[in-house]
DNA sequence: AATATCACAAGACTGAGTCTCATTCTTGGT
DNA sequence: ACCAAGAATGAGACTCAGTCTTGTGATATT
């Protein structure tokens, strides 16, 4: 029943990486991380905290920054710099989730996007930088099909 | 002496398009565009106000902000999202200033860069996007010759 | 010069994000 | 099961970049 670990979810390796790091479990950070393995794109962290109080368990806001600065610094959520007033977090996935983002600078819809040109520019282009690339994240501006127009 | 406007300079053409667009003149506002004027890369509005505190002419925290609005509405300056705290603002020149930015997580080091492949990956991909794509500004995030090592 | 309108300064205000510290929970060892 | 060390959490004060308001001064047009 047991698996090598093809199958691993996104909670599953957070578990194991947090564990790894040397953290304790905590209710906080479960409910932070569950949330966010629900969610296929990026939140805010007062989504985050709003979400949360509605939902079953609360999280106070203290614990929901603490929270996704530490999973940010193990990378397992990637921080999305949308230009809109707050920053957005969504979960790292290894296999296959992989995407920027489109930002309508009228109406504030955030949408995922992908595209394999794209990233090899990037790849090749990261050798032959002065600087040791960590993350990338594209987000391309511009006005969706509902706010056209000006 | 006259020219065609091969030769015309940023200042120049924020001039114009501000007069075309129907704006009076005044001394804040040319005061923050001889600054961005004067850098060839990105600068926070406080690092603006700070500046010009400084300098000949202050300016008040709110023009600054209300003069970069302007500026940005109208396509002669490009906000920069580090990720840092602060947003950033820069000219944007026509010929040839076309840049990106990496960023030194670490130490908050911004350097341009540019990159053709980039550029025609962007372009390519803005056209099958369901967004009418008017600007992009490309962070790419890591860590500068300085701080290798985490 | 008079008028209408825009540009500006000063500062109060907002709210996302940070910091502190007392309390509660985990966990490894007994 | 019990205990102690140390991590996790909550509550709220605090910071400060960015916004908004309002009264004053500059500019262009007639
Ligand atoms: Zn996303
Ligand atoms: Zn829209
Ligand atoms: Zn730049
Ligand atoms: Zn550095």
């Amino acid at each position: 029943m047991s698996t090598h670990g093809h199958t691993e979810t996104w909670i599953e390796r957070a578990e194991a990486v947090l564990s790894a790091a040397g953290h304790k479990r905590g209710g906080a950070r479960r409910a932070v991380i569950e949330l966010l393995d629900s969610q296929s794109c990026a939140l805010t962290a007062v989504e985050i905290e709003d979400a949360l109080r509605t939902g079953e368990r609360g999280v106070s806001r203290a614990s929901v920054y603490r929270v996704l600065d530490e999973l940010e610094a193990l990378r397992l959520v990637q921080r999305v710099e949308t230009g809109q007033a707050m920053v957005r977090y969504e979960r790292v996935c290894e296999q296959g989730g992989h995407h920027h983002h489109l930002v309508c600078d009228s109406c504030g819809l955030v949408m995922p996007f992908s595209d394999e040109a794209l990233e090899r520019a990037i790849d090749k282009l990261s050798e032959r930088v002065p600087l040791r690339v960590s993350e990338h994240e594209i987000v391309l501006h511009g006005s969706c099909h509902d706010c056209r127009d000006d």
